[in-house]
DNA sequence: AACAGAATGAAATTTAATTACATAATTATC
DNA sequence: GATAATTATGTAATTAAATTTCATTCTGTT
């Protein structure tokens, strides 16, 4: 009964049962339940044509403590101003349309990564990285962008890091891999030509292959450790592309992994960042905008 | 400042600003907002130690009509299980804590800088890139992968794109600018020596100087086009960099912006978009791991 | 029709939130 | 560096809102 996560699909579902008064609540609530957060209780009262009590008594059957904690759980069963479902931009949009849209995209992509987190893929790939002696990180098209990225990250550590874009040298690095490399393949589709060669390469070569891709792709399968998202779609070559988004923030979580692996001075590392976080943000001097 | 939408992105983005008590409230309410939805303002008060009055004209300095109402507020933003208040990785962290920590801060930068989106900046930014014959990105350190992330979104135009990071490449540019240049400098501070020199030197040629950066910055007081952004704290050299997220998700705004501006050519590419959107996504097979 | 049981509303009570006012702290000004 | 002005904060009084109690009215059953 006290499912308190969606208080609206209850009452929609126990309006058959419900008695005269409190049907008439039950459809003033769902006409307008943005509204009825803002009601008091003697106006939802007077709107439903009922007594005051009888809206308490109505909340309280529902699971509520009282009138409040109703008007709590119906705000929470209303989603925020996010829009949870993907959204296109379209020849309409404007600049205080759209810049929303592409926002909402990616916190709906990123909220989505979190829930189906490959924590253990993530583990094991933080060990390799961590073991490797050298480690490649390869992608092309918008994947390049993750690839430089993770480059500058692992800098770092002592490990030697290197990116290519070049499906030369790419093929190249891949056939010379030796035991203690790492080669980590970034492809939100898994079925870039040059991409799933090089990791078919790499792996003849004793190398460990990780793939931060779509867990069912030739990539994936020609990988020692794949790191699978669920990415909502696919907008792969046009506007805004929410995925890598996400695997940058995998990076993120990877280097996090291995400076936590190395003990001691990675932990140096965090303590200084801890203290950095501490005093917010500098106290900002007059802003000056132009144009 | 009513913008109801988010009321923890607002009071996230607020923090700095708030008076004493203020602040000992914000914290309360950022560090378990789901218990704050539930306390009365006198559980509440006695929990930051102030009086219930200051809760009070705190909720109404934020746009609520009141407490009451604040909590509504505070119930509609509130989603699945999300941390609002900044986490640091530390010592004690796992795979299991740490990727959801990072993933959060990620994603409350994003929502916040969705409250103060800067409409107006990118809006004329837009009109400058559209118009451009030339564009540069410049960045360096992280930002380097945002700019190049940037060249290669604006590829797509007949305009010429370059990113560079060698500091005497970029002085050169720089000072070779032309009325119709845009030069598109990106950087978190706003205070990197070589970016804020490259800035002033692109400032004199006639050419425009769009930043994306600190408002209050050597870097902003440098340009004709401020892109200013909320961004919670300054983890800068260190692991996660949310800021480069923020900045990637604009990038995306302002590529957007263009295409829309195009008319034409742009509809037509963004219909495609629409449609590959539409079948979701393709059945997968039987998923395989190893390792 | 008469009764039991639930449903409802009026009024009283309690609880919570707000306002008004006084005091303290901060900031600006000379 | 002192003083005025402003802003922030708390105490107490007030008001508003929600809840409980209890009397009344429906509803269905025999």
């Amino acid at each position: 009964m006290s499912n308190e996560s969606n208080v609206l699909a209850q009452i929609q579902s126990a309006l058959p049962r419900l008695s005269k008064s409190d049907r008439k609540i039950a459809e003033v609530v769902l006409t307008d339940p943005e509204a009825a957060t803002r009601a008091s209780i003697a106006h939802l009262a007077q709107q439903a044509g009922v007594s005051e009590p009888s809206v308490n008594r109505f909340c309280k059957r529902l699971g509520a403590t009282g009138y409040p904690d109703f008007k709590i759980w119906l705000a929470r069963s209303l989603v925020s101003g996010l829009q949870y479902m993907s959204q296109v931009v379209d020849a309409e949009d404007t600049v205080d349309t759209y810049p929303t849209k592409l926002l909402d995209n990616t916190i709906n992509a990123l909220m989505l990564a979190r829930e189906n987190l490959p924590a253990s893929a993530i583990e094991s790939a933080v060990g390799y990285l961590h073991a490797a002696r050298r480690i490649y990180f390869f992608g092309v098209g918008t994947s390049a962008a993750v690839a430089r990225d993770a480059e500058h990250k692992f800098f770092r550590f002592q490990t030697s890091v290197a990116t290519h874009t070049d499906p030369l040298m790419l093929r190249m690095l891949s056939a010379g891999g030796q035991a203690d490399d790492v080669f980590f393949f970034i492809s939100h589709t898994g079925r870039t030509q040059v991409i799933v060669e090089a990791a078919e390469l790499a792996a003849t070569t004793g190398a460990t292959v990780i793939a931060m891709t779509d867990p069912a792709s030739p990539l994936a399968d020609a990988s020692h450790c794949v790191i699978g998202l669920d990415i909502p779609e696919n907008t792969e070559d046009y506007l805004a592309m929410t995925s890598r988004i996400v695997h940058l923030v995998v990076i993120d979580m990877l280097v996090t992994g291995v400076t936590l692996k190395r003990g001691a001075e990675g932990i140096e590392h965090l303590a200084r960042m801890k203290e950095s976080l501490l005093p917010t943000r500098l106290p900002k001097q007059k802003k000056r905008r132009k144009t």
